[in-house]
DNA sequence: CTGAAAGCGCTAACAC
DNA sequence: GTGTTAGCGCTTTCAG
């Protein structure tokens, strides 16, 4: 009597028999429920629910070519940056009623195009991404190949959909305050650059503040994104006529850096200013608190879905003109200060 | 002559079409290669190819009834333990060729429960989760109800399949090495213990410790997850007779502890001593760099994926006997030193 | 407002 | 080694 639903899951058609109407209208109460009669409606929804089922989403994807998931690239789970945004991605998606895929790709170029070849193996309807290098990504290549929709998320790229903070602007405005604050010899740090469009945005607006300026910016430090580096650091820290400010590409590095001058003997802010971007959560729990560029992690990631889903729902794939501009704001926390005076004289 | 791919996507039946077999021997070659014929292997993959032929996935999966997804549910991605486990289980799945969606659920029992609803709902083979409280958790009943396999990381519990450290031990450990250098006023911060059966498992540790040498554990402190927390635990400070030590629970809370202790005018760890567990990469950064009770993160998550992964391909699912006890590490960081003299005596 | 029937793309018996 | 065929569970015209 009861053996049906042993073997398997129930499926429509077993719901249909059991409530003696076609699979037909069981679809639709699923699916457009103000369409059905309120008699047949309740009806239905009481077998489904007490014969526990629920639709088989393979089958409804096969059918109908959506599958309610977007795919998710990422470069590392370990800056709490990207954590934070994915934190986003997921709320959005959930509100959305969207799955979520998540790949990552460790800054590694191939890694990138076998995470969308992956996605698209899965039949994501949408995909939301950080890359390496917006510019010349052989990963948007693929996507826009195959046609499926894309948002970017911390990229900034003229000719794809983005949402993005303008850091350029942010660091040639957290250094143009440094230099208010005295400092003369700025030195940034920065993961490497080829790795990341992003540090190589923020390098140009340090460039930009120290010309205008009339500084000479200091060689730039390349640091590896996901290794430690306090040595380089503090190798630059010990020569003579060391910087009074460390500009660094994004806050990981800051807190590595401050590490690496406090193990020099230098007092933050005292001694040396360090300053991070990205404002990632942890950067004002600690002591100094990091003086940053706070960018809304969390919600550029719930914009990106945002955004995305929308060009799903009305089929319209998301542009570069829908691009969107988030708004940073300059975090100062203890990590930077006034340019000590007692420090050996410029040049 | 070429307008048959133009609509939608290209099944096997058009690359068993053009060439010149039968869609069984399409599928063959995509899912036996060696059981097919060197020369048509390589002709159909070579159509393939030039046709950038993709599999359906969702017409896969609705024939086999395997959807090589797996499910992932974790608290937050707000906690970097959580972000390091989770890019542990991204390279296991992408190692095995699994896909990996993911649900977030702050910490919040009814968002447990959607999560694996929605996860069914996905169809996924399996999961890896991290529930608030194993013993009593309505979302592994209705996994349980379902049938599908799955496996808990960081909870620790007989009855399940577990990838843990065991807490206790490490916190009694920790405990007890504080008490070496001379702390007698320990006091325990811990997230909130009804929203976590791991803080529970370490106070534990801690009291047993604080019997064993017996001491009387002052109250513990209890702060929520998420948010900062960091006036609850300055009160504790400013009292008369505070603590020389504080033992948090997680690395966060321990963070945030040490900025309210040096908010307080103390000095870490030369005035109080203060100690965090699950050993995010970020604690060792800092300065002091964070004493705590390291956990292999990115292998727990590995492991629980893998675990999974073997249940599934031979069909029998992971059970409570194949749980793993991975080792804890306890990092002397520079947050812990001997206790303080000079602090007025105890009662 | 509801039912009948076709088929999404793929795999797995079963024949040859 | 390869081909034929029958669905997996669902949605969606098209009738009524």
């Amino acid at each position: 009597m009861k053996d049906k639903q042993q073997s398997g899951r129930t499926s429509i058609l077993d719901i249909a028999e059991r409530a003696g109407v076609s699979p037909a209208t069981v679809s639709r109460v699923f699916n457009s429920p103000h369409i059905v009669s309120d008699a047949t409606r309740n009806l239905v929804m009481g077998v489904a629910k007490q014969s526990q089922y629920r639709p088989n989403a393979s089958a409804r994807t096969l059918r109908t070519r959506r599958s309610r998931a977007i795919g998710v690239v990422l470069p590392t789970l370990t800056n709490p940056v990207f954590a934070e945004c994915l934190q986003g991605i997921a709320w959005a998606a959930a509100m959305a009623n969207y799955a979520i895929m998540l790949q990552t790709t460790g800054y590694q170029l191939d890694q990138e195009e076998g995470a969308v070849a992956n996605l698209q193996a899965s039949g994501v309807d949408g995909m939301v991404l950080v890359v390496s290098d917006a510019a010349k990504s052989k990963a948007i290549q693929q996507i826009q190949a195959a046609g499926t929709p894309y948002v970017l998320v911390y990229n900034r790229h003229s000719k794809h959909p983005c949402i993005s903070v303008a850091g350029d602007d942010a660091m040639l405005e957290l250094t143009h305050a440094l230099v208010r604050l005295g400092h003369r010899r700025i030195t940034m740090v920065c993961g490497r650059l080829a790795a990341s469009d992003r540090a190589q945005q923020r390098y140009d607006g340090f460039v930009s503040a120290m010309e205008q300026a009339n500084l000479t910016p200091s060689a730039l430090i390349e640091v590896p994104f996901i290794e430690t580096a306090i040595d380089e650091i503090s190798a630059v820290l010990q020569a003579g006529n060391r910087p009074t400010a460390l500009v660094c590409s994004n806050d990981l590095i800051a807190i590595r850096a401050i590490r690496a001058a406090k193990l020099c003997g230098l007092r933050v802010p005292d001694d040396i200013s360090i300053s991070g971007f990205d404002g990632i959560q942890l950067g004002a729990d600690m002591t100094p608190a990091l003086s940053t560029v706070a960018q809304p992690n969390a919600e550029m990631g719930q914009r990106s879905v945002a955004l995305l889903v929308q060009g799903l729902e009305q089929e319209n794939p998301p542009a570069a003109a829908s691009s969107i501009t988030l708004p940073y704001t300059l975090h100062w926390g203890e990590s930077c200060g006034p340019a000590p005076i007692d420090v050996c004289p410029s040049s």
